[in-house]
DNA sequence: CAAATAGTGTCTCTAAGACAATATCAC
DNA sequence: GTGATATTGTCTTAGAGACACTATTTG
């Protein structure tokens, strides 16, 4: 139709003013911790991935990895973009935790966030990839509820972020909290890193994203571990095993050399 | 600090291409459909709002509305802003269904869209409100599962849309469909739709949503019926009271005239 | 055998689904 | 009483949680 050419030729979005779009990735990961008894398996502890900001504002600050959509690239290629230019690794699945708009949360001026949780193998980690890793550190992670408020506890040697929130609404696994003390963290990050956490653990409850936290094979105890980790609870082997039986198939592979009884390795299913 | 200062009164966001951002309304409601014996229970379908463009690109079509995001305020503001210009009701509440953002789904340029769920209120409607409204309607939604295929239809009088979608991955209750057949919907609409409404569906199973669609006080059997109509499921009366109990309190109040047993009415906790 | 993890059996309790029965109004 | 919806009781089954027990490896 020639009047839909013309239209389109003759239009213009220039007179609207426009934000800037930006991709965050709140990168989660198990560190392992150091062990002396070899037959003892290794406890884990949930980290985040967090760099250090080189300008301002917030310049020395720790903020979420992010950067700015481009033309031509959806926000969810953006996001893979992000985690590879930081971690150099492409995450199996990317999980949206919505859109952060709020004026006024970037000094710079009119900047837009769509928050997204990812999840990245321990096995896959190489530090410090590329020019933009360089101030990038895991941080250990720990969110808990106490007497009304939840306080947010990020530590990486001898660095302690320690934010509150409040929580404000709750839908689905999706939890809006907001910062009574943002701790160091930059920008709106704590508010971000807040419901990241909530929607993964609501994820890690049906078994969602905590495949991701594994290699291709792995054991039931593996697996039943990151679910504590993550969640931060303890379950019974017997009762996690029926529970997960369903959604993982068997192998005909098994550990070696680890002390004890070798365990069958599975696969998703 | 003097060095943050002077940084970012010379920084500036203009090298940068940007999208234009918007918001765009999944708006459902339910329809009370005639009665011929009015002893008997009205039933109800579920509908969806869309306006008919009057301009290209889509001239014509049937399109979700939406508008576009402005400089102070939030997404979340925005798409309560297109609600009130719509409809005239300010919704009790809003899902976020997350950023629509594919290079190409908009002929006039970069243009991505943050989507939203909007429950309004079977007895908050009035029609055609304001200039924006004069060529809105309600359509009567139905979206089955059809040997492997999702088919979406939308009809109001004598006009019907017929998209057909292909499930492409599903996490929680958000879902991602592509478009086989947009079935003269504009733009990728029909994907938002298919997202929309399996979000509302997975919502509605654990309550979420459905005390939106009814007044402040209803009998357990009209808030049952919401469900039944969202999800298009039936479930035994027995059964629903004992889940929603939870749910719900008790007022001292009954319906009168119905022509059968009153129903007490209660409100939600 | 000791230490450690791997894996199974089963009891109890709760919640969901199915179905039957009773209650109360307008006419 | 008839026709309609409102409301409750209870049987059965599936699943979650708790706990006790057995199995297999290395040193």
């Amino acid at each position: 139709m020639n009047g839909e050419k013309t239209f389109l030729e003759n239009y213009s979005l220039s007179d609207y003013e426009r934000p800037s779009v930006t991709a965050d990735i709140v990168a989660f990961r198990l560190r392992t911790e150091e062990n002396d008894n070899y037959r003892r398996d290794r406890k884990t502890s949930l980290s985040l991935l967090l760099v250090q900001r080189g300008d301002h504002p917030y310049k020395g600050c720790w903020a979420l990895p992010g950067g700015f959509l481009n033309p031509g690239e959806t926000i969810e290629e953006c996001a893979l973009r992000e985690v590879w230019e930081e971690t150099a690794v492409k995450p199996a699945s990317l999980l949206s935790i919505g859109l952060f708009s709020e004026p006024g949360r970037d000094p710079r001026g009119w900047i837009i966030s769509n928050a997204f949780v990812s999840v990245i193998g321990s096995s896959e980690v190489r530090q410090s990839h590329g020019d933009d890793a360089a101030d990038a550190q895991w941080f250990d992670i720990s969110f808990e509820q106490e007497n009304g408020e939840y306080i947010l506890l990020l530590s990486y040697r001898e660095i302690t972020l320690r934010a509150v929130l409040a929580e404000e609404k709750s839908q689905f696994g999706m939890t809006s909290f907001t910062v009574k003390d943002s701790g160091g963290l930059a920008f709106d990050h704590a508010k971000i890193i807040a419901r990241a956490l909530t929607a993964l653990r609501t994820a890690a409850k049906d078994f969602e994203m905590i495949f991701d936290f594994l290699p291709e094979k792995f054991t039931l105890t593996e697996l039943q571990n990151v679910q504590e980790t993550v969640m931060n609870i303890s379950v019974l082997p017997a009762n996690f095993r029926r529970k997960i039986a369903g959604y993982v198939e068997e192998t005909d592979e098994y550990t070696q050399g680890a002390g004890h009884r070798p365990a069958k390795l599975y696969r998703r299913k």
